[in-house]
DNA sequence: ACTTCTTAGTCTCTTCACGGAACTGACAAG
DNA sequence: CTTGTCAGTTCCGTGAAGAGACTAAGAAGT
């Protein structure tokens, strides 16, 4: 697809894209968040070309957000979140939330949440990190940080 | 790229990498956000071709994701969020925190945010839109909802 | 009236990423 | 020593992205 690469902007939006958006990385995530952990296993469930899985997998291992384990004396593997991937599974419940109200017409929703603290079936929500109240994008002003470009 | 279609699937993440998920999508509503509403502003900023360009506007106008206006008797258009696309900035605020944790590096993030309500410089975070309490990833039971697949 | 300027796109061509499917390699078990 | 399984690798054809020149529509200047 001949695509830019984002990672050298100064905006971590693009670096973040750099990352992970690519076709497919953000599925295969959610599978191994389910716990699909096998080459064989993600390629059927997503249907996606072998050729292509490989590229995604080896490019997430080198980013630091899957790891690969060998599960067995014969050349065997399986691929798991670090905790630089386990942090990127929020980025997928504000899609999940974000898809569920918008696109997933009258069938509803075809997965829920049950939040473990509470016990009830709930969706996320963005809080501030300090006052803990509920921030959104229109609550918030943008200031150039130390990291802004020149 | 003749890019698999996800949209039919029965995931609200693959539904909405199908509104998107195409490269420059992402960077392109950042830059409605921040105030950049017409076509030339963009693409200066954004270094994408033009062609690109104007395919990912019109299909985030037909996903009303934005919004296309006249603002001058000319054949002069802005581009704006519509509420449905504003709330798709919450995932664009979960990347941002993600790239600063683990992308900026030693220059430190280049975007600050500071809340209205509290005043401070901050970040956002995940709660339960239940019970208020911090939700991640691990926090939670998947269960099939109303729109699962059979 | 005619040229110039600005904005908002088209159009064309080239290159490279994706999809599909067959093939390979390593090892265990029968 | 053949069969089976998992985890890739290789090859080819198509089509999406990138670059940049070109076009359209109207206002403003001369």
């Amino acid at each position: 697809m001949q695509r830019t690469t984002f990672g050298d902007m100064a905006c971590s939006i693009a670096r973040t894209l750099d990352v992970i958006w690519e076709p497919w990385s953000p599925l295969i995530l959610r599978d191994v968040w389910v716990g699909m952990r096998r080459f064989d296993e993600i390629q059927a469930d997503l249907g996606i070309s072998r050729k292509v899985l490989t590229e995604r997998l080896n490019h997430l291992v080198g980013e630091g957000v899957l790891e690969r384990r060998k599960y067995d004396p014969r050349p065997r593997y399986e691929y798991h979140l670090t905790i630089k991937g386990a942090e990127l599974l929020d980025l997928l419940m504000v899609m999940v939330r974000w898809g569920d109200k918008w696109l997933a017409g009258k069938a509803g929703p075809p997965v829920l949440y049950r939040h473990h603290a509470c016990g009830e079936i709930t969706s996320v929500e963005l809080h501030c990190a300090h006052c803990g109240e509920p921030m959104r994008a229109g609550d918030i002003d943008l200031l150039p940080g130390p990291g802004a470009a020149v």
